[in-house]
DNA sequence: CATGAATGAGCTTTCATTCAT
DNA sequence: AATGAATGAAAGCTCATTCAT
């Protein structure tokens, strides 16, 4: 019973977000997100009581699924230079249609409406920083970097880059590729931990 | 009578400002920006025959102000070191309530509805980067940086911090204080100029 | 069968009644009705096709269970005037939570979607008089009432009485007490009857 | 300004008193009242900010309209038993079609959705009483009426008939048509003033 | 028989837009 | 130029009703 409930559900969060993607928060009726999800408006409100239970419900959908991503992702990588490699290819969006990361900058901006917004952003700011304090202590301790400043500052700044680039890719700025955000990501890197094998490794990638 | 009639746009684009700022462009009204403005809503219709024009109006004035802002602020500075510094301290938002920063990530999510918010939004990127890069390069004239990179690369390294930093400071993310943010940026640009006396001067100021 | 269903009915009747009361006729749903009932809205249908059709058989519930209560009160009492206080007693509600005259009420209200519910109202209140009528006939015959006028008019206003009492105390209506309007009924009986006693007894009981 | 806003307001409410007398208060529609009242939905709206906001509005219009009518009705009258022959008179709806107390009848039943309703039903009653309470002490005093009890507790009497008879002529109960809600109303002050006058002029009429 | 997920017609409500003043 | 009352299209939301299980 729970079972069948929960799936029509995701399948109304999954096609939410994917509404929300293509017509951004500001513009999204009821209408599309019970279209994109092949059923009635009737049915939307059936399972959220108004359109903020959604919304909190897609941003929360969409926390989870980036963090576990890419927590999932890393774990059975050894070699630390490999884990910041690994989350610098894929802490970029690969396209400017990456519905989950437009969603997830477009969420964000709910944070007036409803303060789990805001925490939702900050938790997924703060899991991101966590995965690459890993990776570069990691790093240090296998003893390929090198840190001029504590891991929590450099990593703060690793995912701040992450965050603008990811915001400039999928808003559509043509001055930012996904292969220059790459690219600068691993600048960053590269020289915050002194191993320059990243470049030359993000190069070959 | 054209110079009343700016006055009277100016007055309204200013008050539209304030409304996206405090309500959010996703739930902000006509009615709240005639609120603001001290006008009818019939009085904004008058000089926006329709929202879209208000909306790239308001645009255009932000990353004016912003760009304008910064310029006029750097030009006087002579020592590249303080040029940085200057652009480090006003790069981030003072306060989560910096109206002109908050609307500015705001109106960046209306690329969808007309492309002119995405130019907007490359342009205002794009000039920041000039501005950094100018920076780095006079630096390295002075002989106060050594760069490892392009001077482009570094700078947009450093507007993509002011980026990240600015939007998690204004929607309310408290990991993420003004102070800490600038240091951060600080820490970057330091490491990245290979001039350690930023820091120094950072933590002074 | 037959049994087990009409138990559901009479079950969700009942239901039906407690909900109208707590909500009232214009705010009452097929929900409320369910889950009064402990059961599904699907039940509720099942068993009334219509809404219409449950109203009606919620009115001709609590118009029969309100006649032949006040019935078989009465019966076994010999005394005309304790049958008069027995009305008096009985004819306006305990309390303003008395469920079945406060649906009673708003179930005349419907009188323009359905004549039932114009017929039965009238038969309610044909029954009441009928047992006025009936008490002081038997008191003129006991002796112990004079009439100044027919029996039918007097026992027309007796209920008029009650109606209109009955309707203040259930909406709440602070002027009127139970026990002032059942004060002010046995004023008017005894009045017309020209039995002093009625107040007398009727102060003691 | 005030005026003509007045006035569209007062057009809105006096067209809702009408829907309300027609469909009643469980069944009608905004679109019903802006029907009635030749404008918009959105007019409606745009005066009153949701519904109950206009249904007390009615309420409270169709209260004050009823007590100033019967209250200015009865000021120029001098003689008691005249006064009450008018209270008798316009005591009762004329015809089961009557708007005004069709609505308040109507409108009583909204107690449980705010309290104002409460309050202004019980107004109501309040002020029919004491116009019957004037004249009957009226009546004592120019030596017509000899009361048997207080003329509060009569007076509340004869109300309660007005209001019991009144909701069975509107709801269309045959048993009692308008002539003889009077002519009981009018037995019940005959015989409570111990003024049989009242009887024979109340035929003549 | 009973359920409750799903539906969609129909309602209230919002709000950009118009226009007489 | 400016107003704000009025509009009505469009949206969210409610809820009686259906039907597969």
């Amino acid at each position: 019973m729970g079972k069948a409930g929960d799936d029509r559900r995701d399948q109304i969060v999954q096609a939410a977000l994917s509404a929300i993607a293509t017509r951004g928060v500001a513009d999204v009726r009821i209408r599309d997100i019970a279209d994109a999800a092949r059923v009635s408006t009737g049915t939307v409100h059936y399972h959220f009581s108004d359109i903020d239970e959604l919304l909190v419900a897609i941003h929360e959908m969409a926390v989870d699924r980036f963090v576990s991503g890419r927590r999932e992702m890393l774990a059975p990588i050894v070699d630390a230079r490999h884990k910041l490699l690994a989350l610098a290819e894929t802490g970029v969006p690969a396209s400017r249609d990456d519905e989950l990361v437009i969603a997830l900058y477009d969420l964000s901006g709910l944070f007036r409406r409803n303060a789990i917004h805001r925490t939702l952003t900050r938790v997924l700011y703060e899991q991101q920083v966590d995965l690459y304090c890993l990776a570069l202590e990691v790093g240090v301790a296998q003893g390929h970097f090198a840190l001029g400043a504590p891991a929590t500052d450099l990593a703060a700044n690793a995912v701040a880059l992450e965050d603008a680039y990811g915001l400039h890719i999928v808003t559509g700025n043509v001055s930012i590729t996904p292969d220059r955000a790459r690219k600068l990501l691993l600048l960053h890197l590269a020289e915050v931990t002194h191993c320059p094998s990243l470049l030359t490794e993000g190069d070959a990638s």
